[in-house]
DNA sequence: AAATGTATGTAACTAATTCTCACATGGCGT
DNA sequence: ACGCCATGTGAGAATTAGTTACATACATTT
């Protein structure tokens, strides 16, 4: 069994994320939709998640605390999955970055507080 | 979070665990009754089970595929938990040593069949 | 200021999963 | 043959999770 089908195991309910993440139930499925995961399905239609997608949730969760919207977060994963070469057709805008960064920048103060920095999850478990 | 804490925490139901573990419901409950387990409750009185509840049942399944009984596996468990040092009021008797000596013997040519020796489930994942 | 949009809360209702309890059964030992 | 052990099976109740729709708070745009 690779470590990859490992981290990438259906094994636990939403009840479980979300006592793992923090997030309520309404959120995760938010990020679903947003196709930020894609929890695996029961036969009966229930989510299953993996240790991965708890990292991934973990993640959203620290970006949206940073100010980060959803827009900003898509880009985020998209840009950890590019090859490194600059591609101005896929690469992220200037107006998108101008905007990420004023967002950032103007949350700045509000991050002060709430700056536990959430970190990944299933280092622990693999 | 330490290792103990995170083989021990109650992550999966028993729906997982029964892929996992290639159990039936009935028998994991059944072991839960002979208290070879003790996975968590949530509040509305589901199991949750850990990693570390996984690897016993895996365990357990290994050791009755080899023909010991409950009484057996009872003992074989109490035995890991004891010191080595010899102690006649609680090691396990004669009586009991030539009984499950006998069952293994007896069994041993099944076991050339079924001896895919199943391994600790949670190394996969600790 | 009003309108719009985003992320999340909440409620209603349906459906899946799991629980306990009880009874049934097949195999093994005596 | 009888009894026990480990497991199967079914019924009925309860919990958990699903979808959908509407509400809301806050930020942005016009």
């Amino acid at each position: 069994m690779s470590k990859e089908i490992r981290k990438t195991m259906p094994l636990l309910p939403i009840s479980i994320v979300m006592q793992l993440t923090d997030l309520t139930a309404r959120q995760i499925r938010y990020y679903e939709e947003h196709e930020l995961i894609t929890p695996a399905r029961t036969e009966g239609n229930r989510r299953m998640f993996s240790l991965n997608d708890v990292d991934v949730l973990l993640e959203i969760k620290d970006l949206l605390d940073q100010g980060i919207n959803m827009a900003g977060i898509k880009k985020v994963f998209a840009m950890k999955n590019e090859p490194v070469v600059a591609n101005p057709k896929t690469d992220i805008t200037d107006d998108d970055l101008r905007r990420i960064l004023r967002e950032e920048m103007q949350q700045a103060q509000r991050m002060q507080k709430s700056s536990i920095r959430q970190g990944d999850l299933s280092r622990f478990f693999l």
